[in-house]
Order: structure tokens, then C-alpha cells, then sequence
DNA sequence: TGGAGTACCTACAGCCATGTCAGTAGTCGA
DNA sequence: TCGACTACTGACATGGCTGTAGGTACTCCA
């Protein structure tokens, strides 16, 4: 009835790693940090948990590494949503969120952060590159308006603001809605979403009417200045 | 040399769940949730750890009771930071931020957010208590400078996204530096938290000029308004 | 002042997760 | 096809953490 399966399935020690990771990361994404045990992540691979241990020679390796991985990955997502094809903001926050919260991204940080776990400062500034790009895409669309730039300092604190609502959206927004009274999260994190975008655009006069008010329109048509 | 030190000091039943507690906390925020054990909180408190089950019950049970008495500490420290005498908006950014860092509250809340331990939502929506308070005081203000109040959507809004900024910030805000490329991150930090003040204030047409540009100014003295 | 109640203790039991060891079986090159 | 290499395994050792049992001492009240 069973199917033959192979007792052992052989993999490259790459192939491994990344199956182990992946798995570890998923049961820390929705168990906890005190979900991440040796014996269940084997168990999620098919493997026997010294082959875990072989990989990554401790458990504290494992989780080394997961940290790093978390870092990297975080910084690809947020490059790639950032380069993409000229979303909206709207788009681009919902991309980032999503990216953050379903992928379990923004626990990994968290965890990461709470255990002082964090990698040797060699990763990529990624924000501040991700500023950059912003800074650019600015500058470009108020040179075609004929208005002045933003200045470079606002620009960072406002990725930064970003960043650090989102990350805390996609951590504990239930909890943020509940204790607003919101009943349904999803679609109150959403409006969130689309108002602050307004703001965005309307704090670097880029919103379709280049004033501070914004509201809670659907996401504003910015492309029409450009048409 | 030691002092003769009573070998049972005994408290009140409340007293020591109290003692308990503070000291489950400062473990869980400065180790991480791996290291809420029951034998470092007793030698914290200088007790045995049977006396931890006593008053708890199980480890489950502390846990649960640590989640629950940080959201209404949590809770009672926003209305708190909010309620106080009129301070300028960086003020209460500032000791918005303390509360969630130092204390470690943010720490809890995001703990109690990825084991999914939250308490049953009993607690009081203090975040739309707060965006009510909030409301009071920007329409009070309006009324006397001649404007129209802004609309409670917004501000509702706006009191999310700086709880969630809060909140990431407290939680990663070390992580978010070394992805800016800042070195000095507490110097950072605050600015960033004026700078947000300015934009918060300008925002709502209560900034010292009202109007979108706000920059890194020192916290604009808005009471020159009421003077 | 004696007894009930309970905060607190020492000692111990059991469990479970990490880590070790010695061996097995795929893979690859000579 | 042989040998080296190594991914992988089952069985076991170990340590530490939670939880239990039974006793001790403090407090309060009749």
C-alpha cells in the first residue's frame, strides 16, 4: 500500500541546508521561538535530527545561520518590491507588508532582535540603498513637475517610519487592532495601508493634488500626472 | 562577613505573584522568551522555583499571567503618556518610546504576539481611547485657531501608524539602524522620533507654519499658539 | 496559645532536547 | 570496481528544566 519510499534520500550538503533552514523557519514563523526544536524540524524534512546537527554542527549553528538567512532574505524582498516596475505606494506597501507578515520575515527579525542574535554588521545598508532608490524615483518624478526635490534626510526618516510601521504591523497588528476596536484586522490593516501611502504622496508633494490631505481615498492615480 | 539574611522572607500571596512577575519580565526582555525558566526568575527573586509553582501553578500558567499583566501595563502606560499635562508631540513620542523599550513592554507585546498567547480580548480598546483623547485636544486646538477639526478617520489612522512605528522601532530599532547605515542609533532615533513629531503636527495643521515642511527642527513650541 | 491555613523549603522524579558515537549507504573519481 | 568521502542513521549519553511530595515555619484568629 505504501509506496517504496527510499529510506535515505540523498541530498547535496547545499540542498540540506536549505531544506533545514526553510523548515526551521517556518516553525518559527508560526509556533514561537520555542517551536524551533531540533527533533520537529527533522521530522518536517524526512530526516533524523543528528543530520540537523551534521549540517550545522549545534543548534545554536542552526539558528545562527537561520538569522542570517532571515537578514538576506528580508533585504532581497524589500530590494525586489522596491525595484519592481513603478508600482504605486500603495502597492508597493502592500507588497512589503505581505512580504513581511504571511513569510514570517518580520517574526524572524523580531526574534532575531529579542535574542541579540543579530549578524556582524556585514550585510547591505539596505535601506539606506532602498532611500537611495526612493530618492531617485523622487527627484526624476519632480523634475518632470518642475518642483524641487525632497531633501535627503526627510526621505530616510520616512523609509525608516515605513519600515518600522510595517515591521510592527506585520507583528502584532491583531494585537494593534484589537486594541483599536477593529474587529476585522485584514481589511483595517488595508484601509491603513492606503491611507498612509496618501500620506506618503502627500508629504512629498507627489499625492494627486499636491496638498497635505489625502483621506482614506483608494489609492490615489499618480500615473496621470505622467500620462 | 555575610549578613545573617532570614532564610524565609514571606511575603503576601499578591506580593509575591507581583515580585514573580517583574522579575519573569526582565528576564523575557533582556534574554529573550528562551529565557523565562523558573529556576533564574526564583534565584532572581530569591526563592525556590517550587514557590514560582505554587503561586502560578504551572510555567503555562506564569506565562499567561505574564502576557496579560503586560497589556494592561502596556495599556496603563499609554493612557498615561497621553493623559499627562499637555506635553509638546515629541515629548510624548519620547516617552511613548521609553515605555515600550526600556521597560521591555514591547518586548512582551511582541512575544505575547508570536506565541499567540494573547490575552482573551478583555482589555479595554485603549488605543481608540487614546485616538479619542487625541481627537479632544486637535479639535479643541482648531476650534481656538478658527479651523475645522480634522476628521476622526484620519487620526484614528495616524494613532496606528505611530503605535506600530513605536513598537518596531522599540522592538528592532537597532536592526533598522544598522540597515540605514547609522552608527549612532540612540542619537538617530531620536531625531527621527522629532522629526516625525514635525510631520505629525504638520500633518494635522498644527504644526508652527501649518504647513507640509517640517524637517528636523527641535520640537516646534506649539504652546506659543495658546499663549 | 493552640490550631488552621498557607507561603516556602529541600529532595527527588521524569521528561525531553541537544549532542555523541559508531556504523551504513550513496556518490564520485581513479 | 575499488576506495575515499560524506550524507545520513539508530541507539544512547547527558544535562537541565518542569513538576511533585512531604515537611517547615510564619501569620492570623479564636
Amino acid at each position: 500500500m505504501k509506496a517504496p519510499v527510499p529510506v535515505r534520500r540523498r541530498r547535496t550538503a547545499e540542498e540540506a541546508r536549505h531544506e533545514i533552514l526553510a523548515a526551521a523557519q517556518r516553525r518559527l514563523a508560526d509556533g514561537g521561538p520555542e517551536a524551533v526544536r531540533l527533533q520537529d524540524i527533522a521530522r518536517d524534512c524526512g530526516i533524523a535530527h543528528p543530520t540537523i546537527l551534521h549540517h550545522f554542527h549545534s543548534r545554536e549553528g542552526l539558528l545562527v545561520a537561520l538569522a542570517r538567512s532571515a537578514a538576506t532574505a528580508l533585504n532581497d524582498d524589500i530590494l525586489r518590491a522596491v525595484t519592481a516596475p513603478q508600482p504605486g505606494t500603495a502597492a508597493v506597501l502592500d507588497r512589503i507588508f505581505e512580504t513581511l507578515g504571511e513569510s514570517g520575515h518580520a517574526r524572524l527579525l523580531a526574534w532575531t532582535a529579542m535574542t541579540a542574535r543579530a549578524p556582524r554588521g556585514d550585510e547591505p545598508a539596505s535601506l539606506r540603498l532602498l532611500a537611495d532608490a526612493v530618492q531617485r524615483r523622487l527627484a526624476a518624478d519632480a523634475a518632470a513637475a518642475g518642483r524641487a526635490a525632497p531633501a535627503r534626510e526627510r526621505i530616510g526618516f520616512a523609509v525608516r517610519l515605513v519600515a518600522a510601521a510595517m515591521l510592527g504591523d506585520a507583528l502584532m497588528g491583531d494585537v494593534l487592532n484589537r486594541l483599536s476596536g477593529h474587529a476585522d484586522g485584514a481589511a483595517h490593516q488595508r484601509r491603513f495601508r492606503r491611507w498612509l501611502a496618501g500620506e506618503l504622496e502627500a508629504m512629498f508633494g507627489h499625492g494627486p493634488e499636491a496638498g497635505p490631505r489625502a483621506g482614506a481615498r483608494p489609492a490615489p492615480r499618480r500615473r496621470a500626472r505622467k500620462g
